[in-house]
DNA sequence: ACCTGAACACCGTTCAAGT
DNA sequence: ACCTGAACACCGTTCAAGT
């Protein structure tokens, strides 16, 4: 399970890796995505290099921040959501596809609340060009689904894709437990059914 | 300004702490305040405790956490916010003093974005007293508000005021800026104004 | 080019001694 | 009771030396 980079369409071309760099690298997201289930967002770095049994200097070379590290991990997760978003154009009505993708959004992003808490943080404004990638690859997932169930009347006009997503991380991060995300995504549903 | 320790109704009653021990409190949460906002949500400790003039452990005799600390200087934002509410119920309309107050929650929520993210991972399922007091002043202000919309036809009938919080913290912390946020806020008034 | 482990610096936490 | 500063431990970051 190599992690992908991006192809991201836009962007100068980088310079495939050497080998080990690259075999390195996967390693490291691996041993990552276990100690920060285990220990959370905070994790002692040095465990994770460990755990991938190479060098904490060659951590750092190859993720200069923790949130660039926390930001690999959670790539995944992104692709995994465009995908399904997908999947629900193709199979569900346009009247539900939109909202079942929220609430599936929601669910994810709920799931790994310490990392999605930790990556926006950005400390000097700045910011990952995967970071960009995803809010766009996001955004047009989005914003497909709601351009469905506008057409098909179950949204109304107007509406900004990328509200509905701030909407929804803010449900994930702040509900206590899945039925108040439940009860809070039937409430944000009736607000986009429309006035 | 002395930071009002909330008097909550329930729970024992504590000892009157000793004259010096309370101002070396205040001093504390004063730093803290400069410091926070200064440098953000995680500026060291020491630091703190050296504007303060005070030793760094009595800091931490006073604060056994970071989060205690962060919760200390946010106290007076949550205070004010209970107040407001009140001012609302008394001056303006039934239809507009909900949507009113939750904006400017968002508003004061976003504007201690950095505080508001940093408390609420408690590490070990410890919860503090004083944070639960403030969960239940906001829902009772909250409560209130929304109970005169709902007399008056502008919010629909089982609406919990609990999930009007959530989805407005979740909008203070996840909108990028205060157009956005506005944006949200339309949005869920439409979905509270009911179905 | 890339990797390594050890050295350094910083900061949270504790403790023995003071009032 | 409460305060203090220094000691300790931990962890992120850097660097000189290796391949």
């Amino acid at each position: 399970m190599t992690t992908a980079r991006p192809g991201s369409a836009t962007g100068p071309r980088r310079r495939a890796p050497r080998a080990d760099a690259q075999r390195n690298r996967d390693l490291l997201v691996a041993a990552a995505r276990e100690v920060f289930a285990e220990r959370g967002a905070d994790a002692p770095l040095d465990e994770i290099a460990r755990r991938a049994g190479i060098g904490n200097a060659t951590l750092y070379r190859h993720f200069p921040d923790r949130r660039e590290l926390l930001i690999a991990v959670y790539a995944d997760e992104v692709t995994q959501l465009c995908a399904r978003g997908e999947t629900l154009l193709a199979d569900e009505p346009a009247t539900e596809s939109l909202f079942i993708w929220m609430s599936e959004f929601v669910r994810h992003v709920a799931s790994k609340r310490d990392l999605a808490l930790a990556i926006p943080g950005d400390p000097a404004g700045r910011r990952t060009a995967q970071f960009d990638d995803w809010h766009q690859a996001m955004r047009t997932t989005a914003g497909r689904l709601l351009a469905r169930a506008q057409a098909a009347g179950a949204a109304s006009p107007g509406l900004d894709a990328a509200d509905l997503l701030v909407m929804a991380s803010g449900i994930a991060v702040a509900a206590a437990d899945p039925g108040q995300a439940d009860r809070c995504l039937a409430l944000l549903r009736a607000g986009i059914r429309g006035e």
